[in-house]
Formats: C-alpha cells, sequence, structure tokens
DNA sequence: ATATGTTTCGAACGCATGTTAGATTTTAGA
DNA sequence: TCTAAAATCTAACATGCGTTCGAAACATAT
C-alpha cells in the first residue's frame, strides 16, 4: 500500500480498458473474455479475482462511459467565457460530446455503440445515468428556449432526440483525419440555430407552405 | 409447384421475417438459431434446408432491409408532384426512410441496428448495397445544393452523415404514438433547410423550385 | 394407392464460452 | 530473509451454441 495504486487497482483499470476496447469493436455478445484476458496481458480466469461476472465488467464500462460524457459537457458549461451566447452554449456542447465520443474514449463509445444490445437488468441499473445525461441537455436546450434564443414552437424533446442522434451516429462513421471535430460542431450548430433560431428570420418562413 | 407460392417459399419467408424480428431486438450474436425456429414455428435444424448458414440467414436479413428503404426512397422521389420544391423532395425522402425505417420493417431496422456488430466478411459482401443507398442521398443533395436551395459552402458530405444519423437513431428511442413520423420529417427538415437553407441572407421563394 | 420428391424432425457431435477452485507465483511488511 | 496476504495461473466443469445427418412426415403426380 506504498503507493496510490494498488496492483489490484492498476490491473483492473488494464481490464477495464481492453474491456471498453473489446466491447466497442466487437459488441457484447460477440466479446468474449479470452480476449478480454488477452489484451489485459491475463489470463480469463484471472479477471474473476477483479470482477464477478462479465455482466459485472460490462456495467461498470457502460457507467464509466456514461459519466465521462456527462463530466465533459458539464465542464464545458462551466468554463465558458461570460457572455456567451446561447449558441456559443450549445456549440461547446456539442464539441464535449464529441471529443469524448470520438477521441480516445472507448468507454464513452462502447457505451454508445452497445447500449442497445445489453441484458435487460443491466440496463435497469445504468437506465438512471443515462436519464440523468439526458436531463443535463433537456436543462441546457430549455434554457436556450426560454431566452428566446430558440423558436418556441418546436418540440424540444423531439429536436433533442435528433440532436442525439446526429452526434452519436457518428461512432458509426468518424475517421479522424477527414473531418475535424470542430467543423462537426459548427456544421451541427449552424443546422440547429440558423434552422430553428429565432434570430434571422424575419418572417420568410411563408414560403415554407410552397405547394 | 401448383400454386404460386411453393411450401419453400412460404417457410422461407416465415424464417427470414423471424429472423429479422430477432435480430432487431437481440442484435446478432445474442440471437440464437432455437429463438429464431421457435418463432418460426420449426426446429433448428430445420432451418438449415432453407439456409446454409447462421450467417447466410444474417446477410438475407440485411440485404432484403437496405434494398426497401432504397426503394422507398426512391419511389418517394418519383411520385412527387411536378413542380416540387427541393424541400418537398427531401421531406418526401426522410419520411419515406423513417417510415420504412419505424413502421412494420423489421429487416430495415435490423440492418441498422446490427449493422456494427457483423462479421467482417458479411459486411464486405453486403457494403456494395450500402454505397448505393448512400449514393440515392447524395443526388438528391447534391442536386438541390446546385440549385441553389442549399448553401454552398457547406460539407454536403458531413451533412448528410448528420442527417442520417438523426434519423437511424430513431430506432433506438422511437415509440410509436408519442411522435408521429410526419412531426418528425417536418421538425428534420426545419432544422435542415431554414438552417442551411439560403433563403437568410438573399430572401427568396423561387430558389426552393425546382428548375 | 403407390411411388417419388419435398420438407421437417430429432438426436447427436464438436466446439467455444463463462465460470470455478485449488495450486502457484508475486508482493510487501517485520 | 521469512512470512502471510494479494494476485495470477492452470486445468477443469457445465452449458449452450451452430451444425450435421439419417429418419420420419408430408405433398404431389401418376
Amino acid at each position: 500500500m506504498t503507493t496510490e495504486q494498488s496492483k489490484s487497482d492498476i490491473s483492473r483499470a488494464r481490464i477495464l480498458d481492453a474491456a471498453a476496447k473489446t466491447f466497442r469493436q466487437k459488441g457484447y455478445a460477440a466479446t468474449t473474455l479470452i480476449e478480454i484476458a488477452r489484451a489485459a496481458d491475463m489470463q480469463a480466469g484471472s479477471l474473476y479475482y477483479h470482477f464477478g461476472s462479465k455482466d459485472e465488467l460490462l456495467e461498470e464500462v457502460l457507467d464509466i462511459g456514461m459519466r465521462r460524457v456527462h463530466e465533459a459537457v458539464e465542464e464545458s458549461q462551466e468554463h465558458l467565457p461570460p457572455g456567451s451566447s446561447h449558441r456559443d452554449r450549445i456549440r461547446a456542447a456539442v464539441e464535449a460530446h464529441l471529443t469524448t465520443l470520438l477521441k480516445l474514449d472507448d468507454y464513452t463509445s462502447a457505451n454508445i455503440r452497445i447500449f442497445g444490445q445489453i441484458p435487460e437488468d443491466v440496463r435497469r441499473r445504468h437506465i438512471r445515468l443515462r436519464d440523468a445525461y439526458a436531463e443535463l441537455w433537456r436543462r441546457i436546450l430549455a434554457k436556450a428556449q426560454k431566452s428566446r434564443a430558440l423558436r418556441s414552437d418546436i418540440d424540444l424533446g423531439l429536436v433533442r432526440m435528433l440532436l442525439m442522434g446526429a452526434l452519436n451516429w457518428s461512432v458509426e462513421w468518424y475517421q479522424p483525419g477527414r473531418t475535424s471535430i470542430q467543423t462537426m460542431a459548427d456544421h451541427m450548430c449552424l443546422m440547429l440555430f440558423s434552422g430553428i433560431g429565432i434570430d434571422k428570420p424575419a418572417r420568410s418562413s411563408e414560403d415554407e407552405t410552397v405547394a
């Protein structure tokens, strides 16, 4: 116990890293404990010294992934320069979400990719963190709408879903080098704001009902 | 051979339906042939009279799903009233995509959900259909941009990805009854067009119509 | 009704997986 | 250095999976 990190903690972290990486690549059911163990320089049986079961390992990977995006987006809001517009706020949140998802975080990307294939009871226990993260976005968007930075005649819940979809889906196609995360955040906000934004349109929205 | 549909064809279709449904619900690796067989009122071994392997079954489900969206979107473009604006065209495409994905088509939703977890060689053989579908959207968007219905200073490829993400992600959260597909299509086009649309600097209504 | 081809069954095989537990090695303090 | 605890290994287990194959049930035409 001389070092802050006991050997157990180090191994634990190595296992979690390996699990997140493999889960993300192959999915949950297709990932074998032998693969995880190999990626962590261990034997499969040794994993059970640190985790009670494959599901328990999965659960921790999911939780860590969700906590990381949550914290990243939360921090992005706290570190904004004073007087930032709501567009700036949302842009920062979008960029934080994308950065966590696409840059060196297998936990969050694993979470996003495999959430639809996990066992029922694991999902039930994990869903609270998901809801909390959704609530964070709900607050951000609602505040923007209340400040008249967003139109009032739209379904914010639906917009949030479409937005999260556009962001989360990037984990399926994004390749570093082709498009920068900043560019993605810019386009996302351009689509979102200049569309929903109340700022520029006088009343040019009449042509929307063209036949 | 008296009836149009031989008994074999009927069983085959029943198996494919069962497979698509189960793949969509549980994912590929987690789905067992026993489950598929039970959902098709058969024994697991009997599946092999119709399909050579689990992978072959998967492959056909994927192909059918992709062909269905492709055809749906293609038809939506052909059945447009003459003189439709590009916004109308894209709205129709969005609605066709969503309808196929969310309404009674387990094949397309299975395709979208499990594409990230399928074996390498299956993916390689299926990828052509995916590319063809992407090309269809690329054409639709490019034509809109060329007709000055969309801004020229944006990355259409990126926008297409964000758009497909917003649409495809709906398979993860959509519940019939809460939001209508029409509402989703409306919101999507509102975000897309009034954002990317050229109508804000140079206000006009003629740039919305097809040349 | 019989015979021929079609479709399904049922039981078995081989294999890989998650899991367990005792033996073995490594670590850290006296 | 010695020792007890911590950490890992090794080998085995039970189970469930995809798959195979010969037998049984079914359908159809003569």
